[in-house]
DNA sequence: AGATATGGTCTCATAAATAGACCTTCTAAC
DNA sequence: GTTAGAAGGTCTATTTATGAGACCATATCT
């Protein structure tokens, strides 16, 4: 009946990682403080769209403001300067000015950053694992929805 | 110099992850088409804000449309609706109805939406462990900011 | 002189999220 | 019997976020 071991990655969940999971489930309703709710007011962030691809090319080497923009390719200024300050401002990454005419600016993963990295790594692997078979999901409901 | 072990978790970056990061650094520009590209169409979804507050919230059992919208407090009827279409067309939980008066509708993780849940979990735990350290981070931006 | 690069800011147009009224069907209470 | 409530949604109007792109100051290269 259940049918695991099909050659994707299905990882099993940690003991930590479930207790935690349990504690986050208990709750019930919205928290009346965000700021003291780890996970919106952590991980709102994560879901600000650009964050995780910032700090992904981040990671191999510090980047300058516009070398990070043709990187991500499809982000506005206004977006890459937006997120950049908020993730200076939450301390995982750092802003450095260049007196070279004009001015550059380099940005660099702080350690908080690099290590905020690996639990992003392995979303992004789970991601990668099971892309083929999300995009099958999602062509067998749109096919049902159609009938 | 490296002053790490100051009692925070600071996970390290394991091998294959840094070969993930590594072949995402890689590219330059934005994806010709974002439908194969894994991290924007699969974690596009994480980064909806209500996703990962759903997945959560169903991994100790299963459960019915208003027991969520009440555990998770402050989503709208309108939000989570979508938020359950998308789950459910990406194969991450399944929808059954029962023939009850008026039918009763329960949500549950599928096997996929499980698997999922692991390297979420990893993420939460990062993202409480590291809390305090980006809310002191964020004072201290903010309290230069001002002078 | 004109073009290009630096790192931004600013405005305006569009897309997405939210609150909240509304719907249908049923049961329980008054 | 009429009103209230709960089930699981949909629909509309308002607020909020995002995106495209013009603009700025300074300096080098052609």
């Amino acid at each position: 009946m259940t049918r695991v071991h099909a050659g994707n990655h299905l990882p099993e969940i940690s003991d930590p990682v479930r207790a935690m999971l349990d504690s986050m489930a208990a709750w019930t309703g919205a928290p009346e403080d965000e700021a003291q709710c780890p996970v919106r007011d952590v991980l709102d962030r994560v879901g600000e769209k650009w964050t995780l691809l910032i700090l992904v090319a981040l990671e191999p080497s510090p980047k300058r403001f516009s070398q990070l923009q043709r990187q991500v390719g499809d982000i506005s200024k206004r977006m890459l300067t937006q997120t950049l300050r908020q993730l200076e401002r939450d301390g995982l990454v750092s802003r450095q000015v260049f007196p070279t005419k004009p001015p550059s600016v380099e940005y660099a993963l702080t350690e908080l950053g690099r290590s905020a990295l690996a639990p992003i790594g392995a979303l992004l692997v789970w991601a990668d694992s099971n892309h083929q078979t999300i995009r099958a999901a999602r062509a067998a409901f749109d096919a049902e929805e159609v009938s």
